[in-house]
DNA sequence: GTGATTGTTACCCATTCGACTAAGTATATA
DNA sequence: TATATACTTAGTCGAATGGGTAACAATCAC
């Protein structure tokens, strides 16, 4: 049964760097091994293993080694996880809009403009 | 112009704390003052505030002092953004999936389960 | 079987994070 | 005016993060 909360940290910490977006980004046109993943980076092997580390233990992708080569691909369950969080805040945020609207024309409202 | 990349860092980061999380929660139901805000948590003011700090630098919320008191509103565009980014790889990863489909009916898939 | 590939393990290091306390400021309220 | 309320500032501390090197497997390709 859905204990997100826990899930929810670590999906959104891997998701907060930009080299693990690049890598789930990577992923989503297909399976890739792990050099050929690090490629774009300029960073150590076991520097760029930690984020596929962290990737792994969020549960946002799965791997395998086969032979010599390690290969990683995408595990969107997660992903769709942090999504849905997100999405039920905006739909609070805008149900109380919509319910604030019926109450008041304008309330002199000086916009919410970012 | 969009310079999302900077700004996901820190939306995901803020995100990935579960104090933070119910602090936007509980500010999509409507504005609220530093201390309403706490109450939930055991957690000392200025740790509290920290958090508060991390979501504004962020952009989730905004906040204004009038008198001694702080209210806090949800500002929700950078978590529309954040919504955006994992849509893009959900639907790509989607897409690709299609296209996988429509070659082969079962590639032996053991499926993807978790 | 030698040598190049492809990871992996074991550490180190600086910085950031998340929590704390102690003390200070600024406004209400009695 | 005195006191309580609502933050705010400053500084400490241990743990986690994100990077690095060095050395060690374990394949594969010749």
């Amino acid at each position: 049964m859905g204990n997100n909360h826990e899930n929810l940290n670590t999906v959104f910490q891997a998701l907060a760097d930009p080299t693990r977006r690049a890598v789930i980004q990577h992923l989503t046109s297909g399976p890739a091994s792990i050099t050929e993943l690090a490629k774009p980076f300029e960073m150590a092997l076991p520097s760029f293993m930690k984020h596929i580390g962290v990737l792994e233990d969020a549960g946002l992708i799965r791997s395998k080694k086969i032979g010599r080569v390690r290969t990683c691909e995408i595990k969107p369950k997660q992903l769709t996880a942090a999504e849905t969080w997100i999405n039920k805040q905006t739909a609070q945020w805008e149900g109380r809009m919509a319910r604030m609207a019926s109450f008041v024309e304008a309330l002199g409202a000086e916009g919410q403009d970012d």
